[in-house]
DNA sequence: ATCTTAATGGATATGTATATCTATTATCGA
DNA sequence: TCGATAATAGATATACATATCCATTAAGAT
């Protein structure tokens, strides 16, 4: 439903959220969200490239957000991660033009928007502080 | 957000109901949906085996539905195809037993419920019959 | 019986997502 | 200036989804 890569980024951006005063470094972010870290460096470095995260060398240095988390949806994170959510646009089977979608894929691409739109509506400091009685990461 | 696997399975359970008189051949079909044949063969493969379809050998052989439009699912179509949508059942972190998931996956897994549902609730019978202004499968 | 048609099953090829590794570059502290 | 830390970039490895190919099996037509 979500690729592996979009929830590592997920992950990420929410410990990062958690943590937000000092600089937090790929190997603690991997070692607490359980990711694999020479991949999350992969996936931070996108994630830097888009303008979430700020990335610092050196001693000290890690990735902090870009802004506040109240500013960043769930959409801008997979979507950084990796392709966002591709929307339907023409018929697949590329046969005519047409003025819209057969009902088809009309139905999936309906499907498509209501996760686009979740997921754009979520951001993530309301992830982080909502409290369903499980902290955010299932960290005890 | 559906794999192409899955895309294809619906094409094809859609171009069978449309013709719905004679069994439709692999060839037929593949050429019908702009599906690559010898792939398309395999997935017809997987929705006979899970009952959506009956095969027949030989002459005049080919592919019919098992059972009425109107009693096959778009969710049965993806299930036979390819995975079935997962649902996020417990942490995918696997730290400990929780009661819930945390507001993270919670999020994401109620995004694939509500897709699980839309996909549960639509049949492949209404979906060829539904006018919309173009046909199913983009044909003239 | 034999020929043709068409699905089946297994092996193989290709592409993309996931993951690892190493050398390089930047930054800090001493 | 030097050593340690940590991100970056590029190359490589692995797994899985997608796709092709071919020999075999089943069924109908003659």
């Amino acid at each position: 439903m979500i690729s592996q890569t979009a929830e590592y980024a997920l992950r990420a951006i929410v410990y990062i959220s958690q943590n937000p005063d000092v600089a937090q470094t790929a190997q603690q972010i991997a070692g607490k969200t359980h990711v694999p870290k020479g991949y999350l460096s992969k996936i931070m470095q996108s994630m830097a490239r888009s303008g979430l995260v700020v990335s610092q060398r050196g001693l000290g240095g890690g990735f902090t957000l870009a802004r506040p988390a109240k500013e960043i949806s769930v959409l801008d994170v997979l979507s950084a991660a990796d392709a966002p959510i591709q929307r339907i646009q023409r018929c697949p089977l590329g046969i005519k033009s047409h003025a819209g979608l057969c009902p088809v894929h009309r139905l999936v691409d309906d499907a498509i928007k209501q996760i686009e739109d979740a997921f754009r509506q979520a951001n993530i400091e309301d992830l982080v502080n909502s409290t369903n009685g499980v902290k955010p990461l299932c960290e005890e």
